[in-house]
DNA sequence: CAGAATCCTGTGAGATACTG
DNA sequence: CAGTATCTCACAGGATTCTG
């Protein structure tokens, strides 16, 4: 039965905790991961930010970091100037999210292609499963 | 300033990287870890897999294994019987998967207690910033 | 038991326009 | 430059009912 269950340390039971749910919620959205993982190369602009984060809206960036200020990821620094200069770094919080994401991140750039060949063949057996579909 | 930002792996990039970003959705959605975690126990049939998964409906359940089976995480075996029996199970992959994710949640559960405690005061400045809100 | 089918709602998220 | 303010819509997701 090919490889045994993994190292069973007890269940983190994410299914029964709502609130190791609710923390996860933090990371499962669109953009606070890419949010975290851009601010990696250092603290950077809203401008730089956005421009960092491909397909991002300035509306879903300021909310984004907004949230994630809040949650006391990413630090945000307002320097009273005229045009406005606004930085965003992470905190140390930040950091320890960033170390805990990056074997998340690294798998699916390794898996990217076992997964296109899991979809294709499932979506290839689907087919041949109903034949005889209703039309319509 | 505090501690130096983290080893400069050369960044993931998930911001530009779209199709990194699309496969983290895989995970980023309400249901997918549970789902993952809580398979770790072993192979489950259907009424277990919900009832090891705090607030889920059935209709969420349903689409969630679909999709994560789809993804080639999960195997579904149907036992021909009646009543049915369906059961499912990790495959390699989502083992892999389940690894990958284990930092990211172990994190979640130790830091919660440090984003309460960031939001808290977070909402706190806020209110004492804006204290002349402009009334409704 | 394991779902499929419907109905319904909140909100995640895009597009656009405006401002200190 | 770094936002805020609206408007809009799709869709994630809940509740309920039905079936092999």
């Amino acid at each position: 039965m090919a490889a045994p269950y993994p190292e069973p340390t007890f269940s983190l039971a994410v299914g029964q905790n709502c609130r190791a749910r609710e923390i996860l919620d933090l990371v499962a959205n669109k953009w606070s991961l890419g949010v975290v993982d851009t601010l990696e190369a250092g603290p950077q602009r809203f401008g730089e930010l956005k421009r960092g984060i491909a397909g991002i809206s300035q509306k879903m960036l300021t909310s984004t970091v907004r949230e994630l200020e809040r949650d006391g990821i990413i630090t945000r620094t307002v320097y009273a100037v005229m045009p406005p200069n606004v930085v965003y770094g992470l905190t140390d919080l930040g950091k320890t999210l960033l170390a805990a994401t990056r074997p998340l991140v690294r798998w699916s750039l390794e898996n990217m292609a076992a997964i296109d060949d899991a979809r294709s063949e499932f979506d290839e057996r689907s087919r041949e499963i109903a034949p005889g579909r209703p039309a319509k």
